[in-house]
DNA sequence: CTGTTAGCGCTTTCAG
DNA sequence: CTGAAAGCGCTAACAG
């Protein structure tokens, strides 16, 4: 589906917002100003004649007070347009601020159009206590100062690699819980693992099996610089993503010198454009299989095999990895490793919330089930 | 691209968590135990033979300081292992935390999968200042509280009905900036809008201009009660989401008693089903054309034609509404109603930027735009 | 059941 | 350039 043209925006004069309003918010922001607006618990208990104790616990409702007294320390906040304990103020006491830090190695904007990362949020969310919520930050080389200055109780790394090292240092040391998807071992974090390299290794045999010996490979990105490039020795060595170096190696106890392209994203058009190089040359040198590191780029393969007149499993062999469930493709029952993402997520927020608690919790590693579609089929005898 | 076979996992012993580091952990659980593994900023400041506010300079880089004083500060820092400012009490003292609160209407789940939430939460992402995080938060009715409790400088509403109105008044009076992307009107609420009424009657016209007059609708949600079910005028009476209403009133100003199904979430699943209901039955009562409110669900409807033998558009028209670039929907160039998703995100993103730095802002209201695709054409005559 | 007392850990005037 | 003092707003012991 192709789109056009680019909508356009205006801006309207607000009719709701008095000037008045927003000079109160811009009053507000004069730190330290005598900013009657807000009122705090010891206004109501002064005002409600109780002692701050005593208000505190009308609000929080933990330990006891007469029905009479807390009716009149909360109509004493109602008059004074009090509601409730300021979260920051609470937070510091309590040293609890009931938030756990997601820790996304990439931009937000490609994290969410990765689904295995969806689903693992999805995941997280699930398992967190009620009232908690779940704080997206990026760490992109750069974000590490927000690693360390935001407001969290505990902290869930998707992927994490070696330039957190100090962030997690910090972490540790200030006794911060840490979970670790699918990241690289580290001390003080608990890995929630994929068997990544045996499950690559499985569906590399499976191509092999068929009888395949071109074959190629579409891996995730490799490194930081996320751009198309081919799978070089270097790179490989340069690589700081565990997940995508995990699933190369493991092919590669099949294929020795399995090479191809590292995509520059998780994408089906991604997939598309490693695919075009893979596929757009002479038919000897052609690969009969492409091995791709996620469904997305699988999907964009086969978009590549269609566009160059191809036909799977006929002509080309495509597999992938996820078990996604991809919209629109109907037409194609994609041979796959299908991963456990939500649960990956489920198993990393209920461990934070244990940790929390003070509980044991131990490493949990789940396994990828392969999955045989129509996309794999023995090479055509040329 | 049908997936079989859940995938297991295994619980295996950890080989990097000592059970000291465990134990660790839970003794700082214990509130205000002699913990002495957390060193603060006072303990360095003595440990370094300066003052606490010295100290603190060395660290935020405020104010100025001698190098050997903010090296020695640094060293002692390095030997007590401590490693910069709690962020609670920065926060507290500061009354400001960096983070942002979004207010997702639905469940995380439901969330994620809607490309235009998406789209709009990483153009907040985008505009938020780079050490600030978004603080996802969900506000299913029973949700109130942790809004209520949780840190955060200013709120982002994805859309905010009625039962929101407690917690924008709370919000309202503690000073807190809040944007709302296409909610209902609230005082002190800024509005981030788009068109859906104006852009729904504009392509029902479209429809309408084609020639159909047997025409019916797949709503989103309506309601609270996420299910399958009729649009009566008791559900739509009962409607809680904005955007659904409006865009259903908008096709009524060229329908006048549109018909047809509320689906219980934008997927194509769910455009699927409600379009089943409406296309399987007597030939003369089928619809010609099918408004749905979603591009997600529009795709469902056209899985659903197809299963029928229905051809698109030669036996049924179908538009849309975001513009959402959908896989695999390469055979169909989808009518829809394009919106400026990111955009909207952005502006929020801006906007509450601007209102913590005290700046005054307006509404910002988008607008949409047609594209006509290959899925709408003229009924065929019987 | 309620009040008193002490901070949580930090930053920010304001003097020196 | 550095130090002393004063809280941010709240909660949790511990007495009464």
């Amino acid at each position: 589906m192709r789109l056009v043209g680019r909508p356009g925006f205006t801006v309207i004069e607000s009719i709701r917002f008095s000037t008045t309003t927003l000079l109160d918010v811009s009053a507000n922001n004069q730190p330290h100003s005598a900013d009657q607006a807000r009122s705090t618990l010891a206004d109501v208990a002064k005002k409600a004649g109780v002692s701050g104790s005593t208000a505190s616990i009308a609000f929080s409702g933990v330990g006891s007070i007469s029905q009479s007294t807390r009716d009149r320390v909360l109509k004493a906040a109602e008059e004074l347009g009090y509601f409730g304990p300021d979260p920051r103020a609470r937070s510091l006491r309590q040293g609890r601020s009931g938030i756990v830090g997601v820790i996304l190695e990439d931009r937000v904007l490609y994290s969410f159009r990765d689904p295995m990362t969806l689903a693992a949020l999805d995941g997280i969310s699930q398992e967190l206590s009620p009232g908690g919520g779940m704080l997206l930050l990026t760490s992109d080389g750069e974000g590490e100062p927000s690693i360390q200055n935001a407001v969290f109780d505990a902290a869930i790394f998707m992927g994490c690699s070696v330039h957190l090292a100090r962030s997690i240092d910090i972490m540790r040391r200030r006794n911060v819980p840490m979970v670790a998807i699918e990241g690289q071992p580290f001390d003080g974090v608990l890995s929630v693992a994929l068997d990544n390299f045996e499950a690559s290794r499985t569906i590399a045999q499976l191509v092999y099996d068929l009888g395949h010996r071109r074959v190629a490979t579409i891996t995730l990105p490799l490194g930081i610089r996320r751009e198309l490039q081919p799978v070089t020795e270097e790179v490989v060595r340069d690589a700081t993503t565990a997940v995508s170096i995990d699933r190369l190696l493991g092919a590669r106890e099949v294929f020795s010198d399995l090479g191809g392209y590292a995509a520059s994203n998780s994408s089906s058009d991604d997939g598309f454009d490693a695919a075009l190089r893979l596929l757009d040359v002479a038919v000897h040198e052609r690969p009969t299989a492409i091995i791709a590191q996620s469904d997305l780029l699988a999907v964009g393969a086969l978009r590549a095999a269609e566009s160059l007149g191809l036909r799977v499993p006929h002509d080309l062999t495509v597999v992938g990895f996820d078990g996604a469930r991809i919209e629109g493709m109907s037409e194609y029952d994609l041979t796959t490793m299908v991963q456990p993402a939500t649960e990956k997520g489920r198993a990393a927020g209920r461990a934070v919330t244990q940790m929390l608690e003070g509980d044991e919790c131990n490493d949990v590693a789940f396994t990828c089930v392969l999955h045989v579609g129509t996309t794999s089929a023995p090479p055509r005898r040329c």
